[in-house]
DNA sequence: AGAATCTACTTATCTATGATAAGGTGTCAA
DNA sequence: TTGACACCTTATCATAGATAAGTAGATTCT
């Protein structure tokens, strides 16, 4: 018997090329190639790129670590872990974040959501605000990777190309972003995930 | 004299292409097209396309409402309307924030950034927890607006498609989403706003 | 005035890319 | 044996960004 591919195969190869070449590099020509096959062989498995980069996307975050359970006491730092596993999932492929957002969601996700809002509904809060707080967990995960990803960070441009901003034209910038040292990524998100914790807790306290 | 297109009348002719048949059909041909023009003119005023994209994204930033002073007692509500204008600065184009996204951080932002980092650090904060702030806020604008327009939010999408998660299966979700209205991207917004603002403040007095 | 020069284009062309059509080759069931 | 289906190949499109070389008109130099 003679085995194709099989889709899952192709994903697992399109992520690995992901990895080495960036999403802008990242074509169906290159993957065949990879894979031992002509490029229209792509299109039998799957309807056209965007599909590929959907599947791609959804086994990013299948492969990253799978969301602890979120009880009313201690859905404060389950928030927070699902939070930096989101992002850590983005962060292990190049593009990781640009690839996700293209995206459609899935119904699939709709399992493990509903157990949270359930979770943050018993710990005080209405369910649109707690269906609210985990899209804006999410939007920021994806905007922090997103920005770390694409190199745009202001801090990360100006500490690895040296270029700091002038000491003396901009002192107080210049002397927030000399404090930041190599790694300063994560962090950051985590400064921002401090801060939307603590503000969703006090919401539900008002 | 015969003057020649100017890259400020490309730039907004190219805007104007931009929210027509956005980021994806955005192409050198259709822009050279609508300025009267054959394709490789765009080459002599732009070295390439990025190039053309991120004086793009500088127009798209400056349209918007300049950022007011930042006192040290208003720091929180200019915070608050900083992103809410850089939001608005985004909204404002189809893919704004896909556009925006791509470019590199410019030397020209670093004089209003100086200035709301002294306005910080007056109010309380150390220097680097005061760059972080806004590079949080940043993210989180660009993560929001890139899901917004991407029409990926879960809620929006439900709403909008009429496919709610089944009431039965997922009672708390499909109750957070079902009390959503349809412009619900603002209040959503809003609501991350609030709690990155009370979470900054907090993290000040700790 | 006339020649050189520079600006701002045009024409022609290259190389990639996503995508489709049509055809081939094996495997398996009836 | 024959038909059907899965899976892939060959050939081919259309469209994209990009570059090279040439050209008309204005400006400047002599």
């Amino acid at each position: 018997m003679k085995m194709g591919l099989g889709r899952e195969a192709i994903v697992r190869s399109a992520l690995d090329l992901l990895n080495e070449v960036g999403l802008d590099a990242f074509t169906t020509r290159r993957l065949a190639e990879r894979l031992g096959v002509k490029q229209p062989a792509i299109y039998w498995h799957f309807r056209n790129k965007r599909d590929l980069l959907d599947e791609m996307a959804a086994q990013m975050l299948k492969e990253g670590v799978p969301p602890g359970p979120m009880t009313p006491d201690t859905w404060i730092e389950a928030l927070k872990d699902n939070a930096r596993s989101f992002r850590d999932s983005l962060l292990r492929y190049r593009d990781g974040a640009r690839v996700h957002a293209g995206t459609r969601p899935d119904a699939s996700l709709y399992a493990s959501l509903d157990d949270r809002v359930r979770a943050m509904r018993d710990a005080g809060f209405s369910a649109d605000d707690a269906v609210r707080a985990m899209m804006v967990m999410s939007h920021y995960v994806v905007g922090s990777v997103i920005e770390e990803q694409s190199g745009a960070d202001a801090a990360r441009v100006s500490i690895e190309s040296g270029f700091l901003p002038d000491a003396d034209t901009y002192p107080d910038l210049f002397c927030g972003i000399s404090q930041m040292h190599d790694d300063d990524a994560t962090d950051g998100f985590e400064f921002g995930l401090d801060a939307l914790a603590r503000g969703f807790a006090a919401s539900r306290s008002v």
